[in-house]
DNA sequence: GATTAGCACTCAGCAAGCCAGAGTGCCAGG
DNA sequence: CCTGGCACTCTGGCTTGCTGAGTGCTAATC
């Protein structure tokens, strides 16, 4: 079985060049890994998965490294790793006492980049549609009021409307007191039209159409388009083998989301349970140096945590503390 | 005037090891600046400034660099620079179309890391003590609440809380009927005695306790102990003159948040227009290759803004961009 | 046909040695 | 108090030579 042997032979060099971040050769591993066979041999399948492109050599004679298309047939191949014991119960504790939505996605993103040391990114979970609890109107200043909605499932979404002209006093009650009549209980189309209708009544409030568009979009369903992330010092700090020109452009990504927001959505819709891409897999030159492994979870499987790092990564460790992460998060949230 | 001079030469060394990373030399400075005297007299000044631990060698022979105190020496002789015409009416466009105080902050912190180049913090504003406009009770699952706190200055303000055992419909459709009553346009003192009043009324719901507390807590002044951060791949850029292991502390404070804010109270409470830490100044390990130039804004001046980067930094630009956000910050906050 | 042993070859990395240039400290004279 | 001059020091860059790890190939062996 040589094909079989020259996978073993992959595999051990990835591990290899994971751990130790150095070019691994043949005589290390025929020492070291209990392959059976010689250092020449594995020379021989050295050589061909060289030529299948799966390894590389950083220079002539230099023991031999993974390439991209090396980690992901590594990983392809991967069964999924047992996560330690110490960090499930870690997921337990850490999440169990978060007290609401924001607190549960920030304990997560710290907890899976403590788990994973690397960065860890999570999207904020989709939303159901729901249905109007609440609108309050509070002045501020002259010309702006700040439009708060509470809704069913208790989103509290806020948005400053512009009032255009002087409102009175008398008005500005009434409009708090109609709006609430007209949308309470409702969501979706028969909240949209309710509120049309109220907005195009005679005498309204000219800004009734601003403060109605507000409510609206706070109830509508659909994932909110942010993600957060955490342990950005993993990708400076010693051994994370990425040199300081390269972190710059990662650092720049995560906080511009764009970037990473599309790179996320490309994954989720790959379907996997875990899903990665490794270094120019990611089609952008910021992150072609880097890896990323994301998982779905909430209604849907409609947003994603995942960890960043680089591509000399663990990837069954980091598969496993992102599937776990997911898994518990999609319990929490779809209460 | 010899001792005028020797601050001239300080000034010099500073501004050409800024703009270089270099160690700068006495004949390079005789060259360079109109300093009117030859490099000879500017050896002995330096040897001088040395004495005094202002300047110091990294090697024998090799030019002068400014120690932190130094650089503490030439931020404190500082004239305000100006800032750039350009740089004045980006504030303007740039913070003017803020929609809610999230917004102004996170523009805000955008803004200034841009303009500096550097890592920019904003602390979240203080707030005024306000009162209760609204309290909002939202089931979520069988044994938790949310609590959603409307205050009259427009902040919401959202916590969940244990309903403990479970509670008919009629008692929490009546609780928030009584807490809204008790509550609604109360702040301060008078909010917490009624509200305590009401918890303890008699045949009251178990958690009505916990609920006073939140609206209580939403309600009181004060600083919001949290601070966001923009510009983080400016440490990693090329030339930052960080190595990339001094960033990872860097990051680690950035979001650990408490030791960063202990720094900012620390600065705030010296009251000056714009303070600047330098190197050890700081007092914290992770922070000893940095320097932070901070001002404060808001109400009372109690909350800051400020910029982080390497003590080779160019404190005038820097200085000149935090003061102008600051202001901006202080006209916007504080209508 | 697959595996192994052996051998010649390549090349990074390190140490040593050398040189040039920049910078210094000091001294004597203006 | 300033300046010119001089001897001295040290880094950084360059070359050179060596070592050791690792390779590819071929011929022999299972």
């Amino acid at each position: 079985m040589t094909e079989e042997r020259r996978r073993a032979v992959l595999h051990a060099i990835v591990e290899g060049y994971v751990a130790t971040h150095e070019p691994v050769g043949s005589k290390a591993l025929a020492e070291t890994r209990a392959l059976g066979v010689s250092s020449a041999t594995i020379r021989n399948d050295m050589a061909i998965l060289e030529e299948e492109g799966l390894i590389a050599q950083p220079y002539t004679s230099a023991g031999r490294i993974p390439t991209d298309k090396g980690y992901r047939s590594f990983v392809d191949q991967l069964a999924a790793a047992a996560l330690p014991e110490a960090h499930r119960r870690a997921i337990g504790t850490f999440l169990s006492d978060a007290v609401d939505l924001n607190d549960v996605v920030e304990r997560s993103v710290r907890l899976l980049s403590q788990l994973t040391r690397q960065v860890a990114v999570v999207q904020y979970p989709s939303l159901r549609e729901s249905a109007v609890r609440r609108v309050e109107l509070v002045r501020m200043g002259a010309e702006h009021a700040l439009v708060v909605v509470v809704s069913s499932d208790a989103r509290v979404e806020q948005q400053s409307v512009a009032l255009g002209e002087a409102t009175s006093d008398e008005d500005f009650e009434r409009a708090v007191r109609e709006v609430n009549a007209t949308a309470h209980g409702l969501g979706g189309a028969r909240l949209e039209a309710a509120l049309t209708l109220w907005a195009q009544a005679p005498d309204q409030v000219p800004w009734a159409g601003a403060v109605a568009d507000v409510v609206v979009a706070a109830t509508r369903g659909g994932t909110v388009e942010r993600v957060v992330f955490a342990g950005a010092s993993n990708l400076a700090r010693a051994g994370s083998g990425l040199e300081a020109d390269t972190i710059a452009p990662v650092l720049d990504a995560l906080e511009e989301q764009v970037v990473l927001l599309r790179l996320l959505h490309e994954m989720a819709a790959e379907g996997d349970d875990v899903s990665v891409r490794i270094g120019a897999e990611t089609h952008y030159e910021a992150l072609s140096r880097t890896s990323i492994v994301a998982a779905a979870y909430g209604r849907d499987a409609s947003s994603l945590v995942g960890a960043l790092g680089p591509t000399r990564m663990d990837y069954p460790g980091t598969m496993g503390a992102v599937r776990a992460v997911a898994r518990y998060l999609s319990k929490v949230v779809e209460l």
